[in-house]
DNA sequence: TATTGTTATACTCTATAACTATA
DNA sequence: TATAGTTATAGAGTATAACAATA
């Protein structure tokens, strides 16, 4: 069997392997969602925090770090840029004055609120290309291959 | 239905969103391979770039950056730490003197067949995680996702 | 005029290490 | 000693614009 062609281009074993199909899904869907969510001035990095503090109000950072999968040393800077523009607010724990306690401000639920619809629908295109019951499947081998190892 | 929880903390809509499964897949599929890859001094980028090349002996580089996804800017740099290495060949077309025919060398081919295999193999653990089928189903899902619009 | 490849440059995402203040 | 958060910094990956050589 001859390996697919892309454009006339022969891809070869690339063709058949999780790693590049991912790296271009990814690209094309972030591409396309982030164009989306810059009317908003909300990068999906800073969607993505506001919806788990929205969640789960009076979290502590550290938590939401470990939930989204990011460094604490890169959620400094993007939770400041947050309380900032007044869309979260930070108060250190009366148990624990190590740690941050996040929550969503009115404003920033209202921002959310905006977002979350544009976010829907861009879910909601994603999810007709590929059949309701297909992109369920799909976002659980997803999850299957984030776990490590 | 309450929303999943990650470690006891809420995801809400991000748990059934596509773009949120990607970004996770993604990073853990390419933190490892890129790990594996380190052995022969090789980036995921420019192995995919030594396969096409390999693939298709004389090809332009304005083709491999259409068959991968690169912006030429980003090409060119790459592509001459390769030849640097003595991994590729350059040369002008006789017939179009702006263009670069590319080749993989004696040296390239070697080393691209030891890469291969770790490649290889790495893409069998990740197809045993979810089943060859259902890896098959995955990688078309996510060539669907990866067109634009 | 348009295209191929190059350079310069910038922005985003992710990562590590060193620091502080607490515990 | 260990943990929560911050800062500084560096490395990938990707993007645009301007340019030279050629078509």
């Amino acid at each position: 069997m001859p390996a697919p062609a892309a454009g006339g281009v022969r891809l070869g074993p690339l063709a058949h392997h999780v790693g590049h199909a991912l790296r271009r899904a990814q690209l094309a869907v972030f591409t396309s969602f982030t164009a989306l969510l810059s009317q908003f001035d909300l990068k999906p990095g800073e969607l993505g925090v506001l919806i788990v503090i929205d969640q789960n109000p009076g979290l502590r950072a550290i938590d939401v770090c470990q939930a989204l999968g990011f460094q604490k040393a890169n959620f400094a800077p993007l939770v400041r840029g947050l309380a900032r523009r007044g869309l979260v607010r930070r108060r250190s724990s009366t148990r624990d004055r190590r740690a941050q306690i996040l929550q969503v401000t009115v404003a920033g639920k209202r921002l959310l609120t905006r977002a979350l619809r544009v976010h829907e629908e861009h879910e909601r295109l994603l999810s007709a290309r590929l059949g309701a019951a297909a992109t369920q499947r799909l976002i659980a081998q997803l999850i299957t291959l984030a776990q490590p190892d």
